[in-house]
DNA sequence: GTTGATTTTTTTGTATACAAAAATGCGATT
DNA sequence: AATCGCATTTTTGTATACAAAAAAATCAAC
């Protein structure tokens, strides 16, 4: 592989300031790469398993091996990647016990929201999410499958925030990003997370005021997306010989 | 101070590991740094506002920039210590919102968990808390503050982790540990977390299944921390003039 | 003596060099 | 012809070099 840097004359070596001159947006430049490669992983273009070369990041991005590993370090912490000791990186295939937490921990926190939500919601704020809903209902009628997914985490991640509360709408957030994933995995295939008409009702409720309907609501409708799953244990990877062949322990 | 690395180039002389040979346990190496540092600031022994230079944790710990550079990211992601851009790491100073944040969450995560702990606990689980409820009674007694806010701490984790959710664990694990940085920013000194029996309470509760009645319990225990706090927006460092004598906006 | 500008030092941001480990390809041997 | 051992290549882990920015210190002027 060449250096991906000093390429004999590439068709995108102008403003290419060497590593000189990005201080400035260096910062700024990490923030959207990041964006970049969360959102691949999040709309599944980047599945499950798929790996994430360094050198191929850097090349792609036209940064140093620093900054693409810092990102990838970001990106484990949330779990979005697994960095595994001498194999690197790679998106995160969750196992079937990740996925019942993490749909077990949004049941607690989503629905642990919703009256505080309902006594904080606004009028702006339901427009804003009748709006969202209504490009993910849209994106889902067009069949684009990817984006639909990522306005639907994207809605129950405003939801989390309209409560004011900004560590466990962070939580949420990573929760709904962990779940996209799991969606992947054990997701069957054209069934994609929210029913179409759920967010809006959901909203409806919110607005009138009713938080413990509302929150009756986002039970039912996390255990109906839950129970869309067939979260079984496949561990088509490495089966492990010890226990089907009973060896030991 | 030496720095420990120059050697007026000599050429390459025995004893000297240079950079080799630290592969095998390195990841460790750097597990047990972020440990020690997290516990350093958990036992309040690095105090909010602390300055962590990374040229002093090289030298400290023996390892390179780029290590220490590795584990100030992660204590970063779980906000233990800020990262300002040009400026190097700190120990968070939580401000008083954050600091509602993080109760808030603690309330909702912590009390929900309860019902599926007490379902859950068995006996051996039951020794375990009143162990380390015991040793924290202790240390507090002995007047060793910071071991029992470690050992406090820890009672919560672990009986998060009872509920057998790793991912609901884990956040609990992280609110706990910024919670010992808000006791020590908001803390009235003397008065430190948790009553002295409030915590083998909660385990005779949980002991006799009372899922319900320990929920109630932990609310009022995180209530009564809370409230011991006096959460107010002190800016000394960077009294706002322009608020002070409004001028403007 | 205090204030303001300039230089010096410290400290962080980034890239890259080098080494170890894993993956891969190749050939010899049975 | 298949498999195992060895060499090559890729890929990651770590240290360090260099540059930019901020902080500190020095010095001059009033």
């Amino acid at each position: 592989m060449q250096k991906s840097h000093e390429r004999g004359g590439g068709p995108l070596d102008t403003a290419r300031p060497k590593h000189v001159g990005k201080n400035g947006d260096g910062a700024e430049r990490h923030e959207v790469i990041y964006q970049t490669i969360s959102d691949a992983i999040i709309e599944h273009q980047l599945r499950p398993g798929a790996r994430l070369r360094e050198d191929a990041l850097t090349e792609v991005f036209n940064i140093s091996r620093t900054g693409v590993r810092k990102i990838l370090q970001r990106l484990a912490l949330e779990q979005l990647v697994t960095l595994t000791p001498r194999r690197g990186a790679s998106v995160t295939r969750p196992t079937a016990s990740e996925a019942r937490d993490v749909f077990a921990a949004r049941q607690l926190v989503e629905c642990g929201l919703m009256p505080e939500v309902a006594r904080r919601i606004t009028q702006d704020d339901v427009r804003e999410l009748k709006r969202m809903a209504r490009e993910e209902r849209e994106a889902l009628s067009v069949g684009a499958q990817s984006r639909a997914i990522k306005f639907s985490a994207a809605f129950h991640e405003r939801l989390a925030e309209l409560s004011g509360n900004a560590t466990l709408a962070a939580f949420v957030r990573q929760l709904c990003s962990r779940s996209s994933l799991i969606l992947a995995v054990y997701g069957s295939t054209g069934h994609l997370g929210c029913e179409s008409h759920d967010h809006d009702d959901l909203v409806d409720c919110l607005e009138r005021g009713e938080g413990t309907n509302a929150r009756a609501f986002m039970q039912r409708h996390l255990k109906e997306i839950e129970a869309s799953l067939s979260v079984v244990e496949e561990e088509a990877s490495a089966p492990d010989l010890h226990q089907i062949f009973g060896l030991d322990e």
